[in-house]
DNA sequence: AAGCCTATTGCATTCGAAGTCGTTTTCTGT
DNA sequence: ACAGAAAACGACTTCGAATGCAATAGGCTT
């Protein structure tokens, strides 16, 4: 096309000389003297090409840097071996290591991962707009999803895996981390060495996760005949769980702090510690919920629960990817249960 | 294909009633009572519709749920509007939030982030045999390119810009952050507050960042006249922080550690106060480079230079963009310079 | 009302690789 | 050496959208 352009203008202007042609396998056929289907299916597994052809096709191809055009290949197989990661916000320091591992497990099996971080939840829908467009083969979403939305992927046969959350009555695959029975020995344990007064720092009203894990925190914690414990609410960062470890030991008298994850338990232990001047764990026990990387300084060695995010990003690849191959598999929720880390933020009983 | 086959087996077996047709611009144009050119001039800008036609066609994509398919747009347009992002280790906790930044920004201008990662060095040329393949617009590296590997985009048209490293004597577009101005002042402050006694704790010997890092500093210090300044290295991690920090406070008497990244100051600073019992920062002074969250937290308050990462990625994406749409743009290396951020982890002279 | 001009529209082709199908070549076995 | 089977090969079509071009419709001028 643009070549007709140029030989149209009378002039014998060649703008560039050295017009990039992007080497396609028609390049690789003409170069090796044989057919365009020779080419396509020397780069294909299990198609008969016979070694002399090979060899023709590979010398040409190596001469050219050919590699086949995978926009061209997901065009006509109807697989664009694309997969979405929806990430609510990366900033949260458990995720990095999530997308770490689920790009590197699904690079190993071949899959190209298609990035969308969100700033807001509401920025949802223009993401999935997007991911129908790139004809992604599966998605793994670790943000709040609605039942539409997750009906929206149904229709369009997507393979969808839900990452740290449940599809809340909707039946979709899921892989996430029960809290139960970490949440029964660390709350079981903070009881069995005295503890009596509690305090417990949420993530926002309406995160799910975060409301499941205070119902049972507090079922547990009734079990022991423990009522009324004061809740506030942080925003699952360090900041805000600083600001309401401060509002909690303002109003009441503590001796244990339940976070629900670890970077707001970080922020706990310091306003205890520096700005209350309460030891911890002596005169306050503090736990978190995840396992990041801070959670094991020596500063702070907090006593939490660990989640198994290489068994579980693991998981939640190999859902996808058999959801890929078969399309009407049904909903499955994996479950995995995270490890005590006995860290040294809390005096805890076995 | 599918439905001639259908029509020609004799019986009238109908394995998947609602079989899911992807709903392409003829399923649309067919519903409109258009042509497959009127669909797709009225999803495309500045191209002639009339207001009727246009409304005819997305009443019919509407139902029929149509979006154009980003895959086949790419084929026919040899636009993607994909860019690769390739970063060495995600779990360096100052890459989360560069990632973060770069997809939010170039989300906003409509280009789709497909991400790469790095377990090791030597991954990055399957890296780029899938970049080649994905027919990407562009890339950002945060990676270590060979010269050879740098040539490849150009001689494959591919915009690229590299993130916190520059060419090192390849010509290509980059954007760092410049620590000279930054280590002046550190350095400086350090001296003028009394420090004589320094140890650095540099990353592998083979990040090109690190080592410039390392040469800034030694020649700043002689020219206050400290020469002969211990060297120990990590491998940006806080364990490598924290041991390099053991291994200089055993063997010299210090009174200062200049760290290349934040995480490693962390390591240090724990080290320091909780397993040798030097008090920081009235026996050892200790700065980083970054300006990561953790940096900020009550225990550590680390006196450290900060990125810009916001402006940073702003500007590697405008600079990538501006070459995808005029790829023969020069190289251009933009640098922006770190804010001291005054912590309580070094006494410091203004 | 005739003559122009411009905004719409559809047809046909194109992007690069895969896969179908019919043809040719190469093996086997005898 | 020859029939028959298997392997290798190539022409052609296909995937879904974009676009040059020609045809048409509509509006405006005089």
């Amino acid at each position: 096309m643009k070549c007709a352009n140029r030989q149209t203008s009378g002039e014998m202007i060649e703008p560039k000389p050295t017009r990039r042609r992007a080497g396609t396998s028609y390049d690789v056929a003409r170069r090796a003297g044989v057919s365009q289907s020779a080419v396509s299916r020397c780069f294909r597994e299990g198609e008969s090409v016979s070694p002399k052809t090979r060899a023709l096709i590979l010398a040409a191809a190596d001469e050219l840097g050919y590699r086949p055009n995978a926009i061209a290949q997901g065009l006509i197989t109807r697989r664009s071996n694309l997969v979405a990661v929806i990430i609510s916000n990366l900033t949260n320091l458990y995720y990095p290591e999530v997308l770490a591992e689920l790009t590197a497990k699904l690079s190993a099996q071949g899959i190209r991962v298609l990035l969308f971080t969100l700033a807001a939840e509401s920025e949802i829908d223009q993401v999935l707009d997007q991911v129908w467009r790139y004809q992604v083969d599966g998605a793994i979403v670790a943000a709040r999803l609605s039942p539409t939305q997750m009906e929206a992927f149904r229709k369009r046969d997507i393979a969808l895996v839900l990452y740290n959350r449940d599809g809340g009555g909707t039946p979709v695959a899921s892989v996430s981390c029960e809290f139960a029975a970490g949440e029964t020995l660390l709350v079981d344990g903070l009881v069995a060495a005295g503890c009596r007064s509690f305090g417990i720092i949420a993530g926002p009203a309406d995160s799910t996760v975060g409301e499941a894990h205070v119902r049972g925190v507090c079922a547990r914690l009734a079990i022991a005949g423990i009522d009324n414990v004061p809740v506030d609410r942080g925003d699952f960062s360090y900041e805000g769980g600083h600001a309401a470890a401060l509002r909690l030991l303002k109003a009441h008298d503590l001796d244990a702090i339940i976070a629900a994850n670890d970077v707001m338990a970080l922020g706990a232990m310091d306003a205890a510690r520096i700005d209350c001047g309460i030891a911890v764990p002596e005169q306050l026990s503090v736990v978190g919920y995840d396992g990041v990387a801070p959670a094991k300084w020596r500063s702070y060695r907090l006593t939490t629960v660990r989640q198994p995010v290489g068994r579980m990003t693991e998981a939640a690849v190999s859902m996808l990817i058999e959801r890929i191959e078969k399309p009407d598999l049904g909903p499955e929720r994996r479950l995995f249960s995270g490890d005590l880390i006995r860290g040294e933020s809390a005096r805890l009983l076995p």
